[in-house]
DNA sequence: TTAGCTTCCGAACGATCGGTTGCTATATTC
DNA sequence: GAATATAGCAACCGATCGTTCGGAAGCTAA
């Protein structure tokens, strides 16, 4: 029925489902994301949907790459004028904590519901999602050792267990949001930062 | 083909059946628990196995209940004669620690996978899980609120803050140790937990 | 002994899963 | 303008999903 878009429609179309995806794996899971809830969603067809990514895992891998792209654009990207050292550190959780506060995927941190569904398994999938998670905890120990080395950080801190108890902060942040619902959650994880990286 | 076996092997059954169903959740998640599965792994047939319950749902309410139970076994009860206040509250959170760092169940805790998993949707399931980490929170703000009267704390302390900070923790524990395969994540857990509570 | 209760099985139900195939209609290329 | 490439559709595949049904088998109470 339908006919071949233009290059520029094309694109248009594989970024409509990747978004939707990214919408839907958000609340219900990569698992949870199927072809057929897609097509229905979009108008399409099941074929006109996988066309574009040939395998499903394919597609999930795009959707992981998506919520990268969207997590670099509303946090990382937001601070990168910020002095490096503690004062980029501290912008870095601050814009974390926003961009969790603001929903700004309907089913909170992306990569939070991705990683517990993953971590048991293997493939390409949970490699993607871990190693995306890892990079992004590099950068906070490269931003947490130019603190300590610039003396805004005591000397004797140790960058790995400064990177745990903020991850712990914001999987925190994302437990008492959407599963409590709880709306002092962001003033509990702004605290919780300032006793970590001071005001 | 199986005949009617007696009331105890009935509740046998039944048992293996949820005990199994934990596991595979745990490692699954709860939605990917599925009847076939289930049947197939304890050489019985799919109505035999739903014919307990009557619905998935029930058997997921019953997966759910299972897993309060382990956890309660595990944690609050090994530490049921531990002097209430401070020394408790470091015992709770020594042992959890301890459950989750001996991986109890082979997909790490229950209660993350399953509250990631069901914190967007409605329904009795999502209200059981919610309403089991409830409690299990209030124990700990019980036992937090103890440690300040008791003068074990500062008479400043925010209870609610730092049972925010004990969840942190604990999530990033799961984690590292899931995701990362990190062997320090209990070690930095465990000094986290001393920084907030003392030695 | 018999009647009833219950557990469990085999088989089937409609729905949905991921994926394939053949086709049409158009955008692009020559 | 003709040839080619391709986006998307309708239809279908085998597998699996949760669930239902009738009956076989044996425990239990009469």
């Amino acid at each position: 029925m339908s006919p071949r878009k233009s290059v520029a429609e094309t694109r248009l179309t594989r970024r409509r489902i990747v978004d939707r995806g990214l919408e839907i794996a958000s609340m219900e899971g990569l698992e949870g994301l199927t072809i057929g809830r897609l097509a229905t969603d979009l108008g399409m067809s099941k074929a006109g949907v996988i066309g574009h990514f040939g395998t499903k895992e394919t597609l999930q891998l795009a959707v992981v790459d998506e919520a990268a792209d969207v997590f670099t654009r509303e946090v990382p990207e937001r601070v990168h004028d910020v002095p490096a050292g503690l004062a980029r550190l501290r912008a870095m959780c601050e814009a974390w904590v926003a961009y969790l506060e603001r929903h700004v995927l309907p089913g909170g941190c992306f990569f939070t519901a991705a990683a517990t569904e993953f971590d048991d398994r293997g493939g390409p999938v949970r490699d993607a999602i871990a190693g995306l998670s890892a990079v992004w905890q590099r950068d906070l120990r490269i931003q947490a050792r130019l603190a300590v080395h610039g003396g805004e950080l005591p000397a004797d801190t140790d960058v790995g267990q400064l990177v745990y108890d903020l991850v712990g902060i914001m999987l925190a942040l994302n437990h008492f949001l959407q599963l409590q619902g709880d709306p002092a959650a962001p003033q509990r994880a702004r605290r919780s930062l300032r006793r970590l990286l001071g005001e």
